[in-house]
DNA sequence: TTTACGATTAACT
DNA sequence: GTTAATCGTAAAG
């Protein structure tokens, strides 16, 4: 049984990329269950927190439970869970969801129908669930967002993290074991 | 001020 | 399998 209580975000990132699977997260009520995340802490090179707080990052360095929103390749956004205690600056990168909350409306969004590559992927997902820039350090248990924690403890799978350049080596990749929407399988 | 590049995606061959 | 799209960020000059 995980209680959202169980989930301390001034853990450290691992654990919290770990628990957050199976987590619904919703944006304005839009949304679904978490199958796909990746630790970030800034004692490796690959976190955006490694080189210390700069404008773009400055959410990192908040409290713990806050999202960080930041843009990746000039076009998407990528949501992350902050976790850790202020300044340490470890976060949770959302790869992808299992679409459950408001499908037609992340349908119109991604203008596509297919429920698998509506969320597959951390761009895609915050596209379908509308997350910008303007989500940037905001609170993860207030309006717009909310959390809901799943019944049972899911089965989890870890691997290497996705398109890094840094510190590619650390297993520390998480995913809902089966699930068919991960952005990519899990072979480790 | 300039420049190079990225925690990506989609559309190619 | 490869590559273009596209621009904010940060490091270098």
């Amino acid at each position: 049984m995980t209680r959202l209580a169980d989930i301390d975000f001034s853990a450290a990132s691992l654990d919290v990329a770990r628990r957050l699977i199976g987590v619904t997260v919703l944006v304005d009520g839009v949304g679904g269950r978490i199958v796909e995340t990746e630790a970030y802490d800034p004692g490796e090179a690959a976190s955006h927190s490694f080189h210390g707080p700069t404008p773009r990052n400055f959410a990192m360095f908040g409290p713990p439970g806050f999202s960080y929103v930041y843009r990746s390749h000039g076009l998407h956004w990528c949501l992350n869970v902050v976790c850790r205690e202020p300044g340490h600056a470890a976060g949770v990168l959302i790869r992808a969801i299992e679409p459950t909350h408001g499908l037609e409306r992340m349908r119109q969004r991604r203008g596509l129908d297919d429920v698998r590559l509506l969320c597959s992927g951390p761009g895609r997902l915050s596209q379908a669930m509308g997350v910008t820039g303007a989500h940037n350090n905001l609170p993860l248990d207030a309006p717009p967002f909310e959390l809901i924690a799943c019944a049972e403890a899911p089965a989890v799978v870890s691997g290497v993290r996705i398109g890094i350049s840094k510190a590619v080596e650390l297993p520390w990749r998480f995913g809902l074991a089966g699930s068919r929407f991960l952005s990519k399988p899990f072979r480790d």
